[in-house]
DNA sequence: ACAAAAGTGTTGCTACTACACCCATGA
DNA sequence: TCATGGGTGTAGTAGCAACACTTTTGT
C-alpha cells in the first residue's frame, strides 16, 4: 500500500518575534544557498526522522541557524501549495516564537550566513512564501496577546509596568493609555510585586514585577 | 542535496461539524482497513502529488470518503509526532469543516465502509490521535464562532433567528437568553430580512433571514 | 530648579445581564 | 380555547475610554 503513496519534504519555519527598543522585531536569516540565495528568510529547515516531534524540529533548526535557545514556540499551521519551493514539493509547518530581548544572543551558524532582527514595519523582501507565513504569524500574535498571557514571553523575568505596556503597544502598533492599562493589568492579578525598583535615568524609579507562577 | 533529506507521508484530516436537531455533531467514518480496523476516525487521507494545495487534498478526501461536497474548510494545524501512525511517520494537517444539516447527504464510498454523524458529547473511541485532533478543532470552532461570522456555515441559506440561536447554543453547549441574543444579532447588522416566514407546527410563523452579502 | 518618567482616580458611556408577557398560528 | 414557539423592552450592572496632576529621582 505505502509504495503507491507520495512522500514529501517537510519543513518547519519559525517566525521569531521580540520587542526591542519599543519596536516589534522579527528574526530573519540571509540565505547562503540557492534558491533565493542572498535573500532574507524565516529561519527553518527540513524535518529529519530523528526529530520525534515537529516542535523538536523547529527548535533544532532555530538553534542551528541562529543560536537561539530556551524560546517559547507555538505551532501554527501548514503551507503546502505546489510550487512554493522551486526545489520540489515542500510542506512547511509554521511556528510562532517569542523571546525577550534580554535573552537575545545570536550566533550565526551552519545554515545561515547572516541573521538579524528587522522591525515589523520595515521588512526586506522575503524568500519563498515567507511573507505570507510571517503575516499569518503576526496576526496570530496580535490575536493571542489580547486573550492570553503570551506577552510574558516577550518580557524579561522582572519588568516594570511601562516595559510591559511597551510590549503591548509594539504588538498592537498603537499607543495605550497608561492609567487604563495599569488598571486592567492589576485587575487580572497576574503580577507579583518584587519589592524592587529599577532606576534608569534622571527620574523616579519604577517598581519591578514578575509573572505570578 | 535532496537525497539526504527524509521524506514523509502527508495526510489531511477534516473534522466536519454540523448542527442537527439542536445538537452539534461530528462526521466520522468506520475504518475498513488496518490499522484500527473497525474503529471510527476523522475522514481524511494521504496527500497526492496531483493535489496542488492542501485544501484540495482535504476536499478530495472528504468527498471520496463521505460524498460531502461544497463544504466550508478552514486549515488548522499539523500533527506529526513520531508513532502517531503505526504504519510509519505520517504528518497530518487538520481541517475544521462546517456544513448545514440541510446540505448533508452521505454517500459512503471507496475508503470508508461506513460514515455517520455523532453528537459531540457521545463520541466513540477514535483511531490514531484523532481524539486530540477533534478536540483541537472543537476548541477552535468555539473560539471562532465568538469572534467571526463562521456560524453562517452551519445554517441554511434562509433561517429563522431561533435556528440561528440553536446553532450558537449547540456550539457553546449552553442555553442563551432569547432577547439578549436577538438584540446582539440585530446590532451586528449582518442579517437581511427575507420578508418571508417559515410555518412549522401549531404556532406563530417565524421570519426568515439570510446572511447579508 | 528643572527635566523626565513613575504613579494614581473619577466621570461618562457603552455593552451585557436578568427577566415576563403578548402574538399568531394549527389542532 | 388551548398548546406551541415567535416576538418584544427595560432597568441595573460591569467594563471601557477619556482625561491631568503629583511624585521621585538625577543633573
Amino acid at each position: 500500500m505505502k509504495e503507491i503513496i507520495d512522500r514529501f519534504y517537510i519543513a518547519t519555519d519559525a517566525v521569531v518575534f521580540t520587542v526591542d527598543k519599543d519596536t516589534l522585531k522579527v528574526l530573519l536569516i540571509k540565505r547562503k544557498g540557492s534558491p533565493f540565495k542572498g535573500m532574507f528568510a524565516i529561519p527553518g529547515g527540513f524535518l529529519q526522522n530523528k526529530d520525534t516531534t515537529l516542535d523538536k524540529c523547529a527548535y533544532r533548526e532555530l538553534h542551528e541557524e541562529t543560536g537561539v535557545r530556551d524560546i517559547f514556540l507555538k505551532k501554527l499551521t501548514a503551507f503546502g501549495d505546489k510550487g512554493r519551493d522551486p526545489r520540489g514539493r515542500v510542506i512547511t509547518i509554521s511556528y510562532l516564537a517569542l523571546i525577550s530581548s534580554e535573552d537575545i544572543e545570536l550566533k550565526p551558524a551552519t545554515d545561515a550566513s547572516d541573521a538579524g532582527w528587522f522591525a515589523i514595519n520595515s521588512l526586506p523582501n522575503l524568500a519563498f512564501d515567507h511573507k505570507k507565513i510571517l503575516n499569518h504569524a503576526f496576526h496570530n500574535l496580535k490575536k493571542e496577546i489580547e486573550t492570553t498571557n503570551i506577552a510574558f514571553q516577550l518580557l524579561p523575568e522582572r519588568f516594570t509596568l511601562t516595559e510591559m505596556q511597551k510590549v503591548y503597544e509594539a504588538v498592537y502598533q498603537q499607543k495605550l493609555d497608561k492609567r487604563n492599562f495599569r488598571k486592567k493589568i492589576k485587575l487580572l492579578e497576574l503580577l507579583k510585586d518584587m519589592h524592587q525598583t529599577k532606576m534608569e535615568g534622571a527620574h523616579r524609579p519604577a517598581k519591578l514585577y514578575s509573572f505570578k507562577i
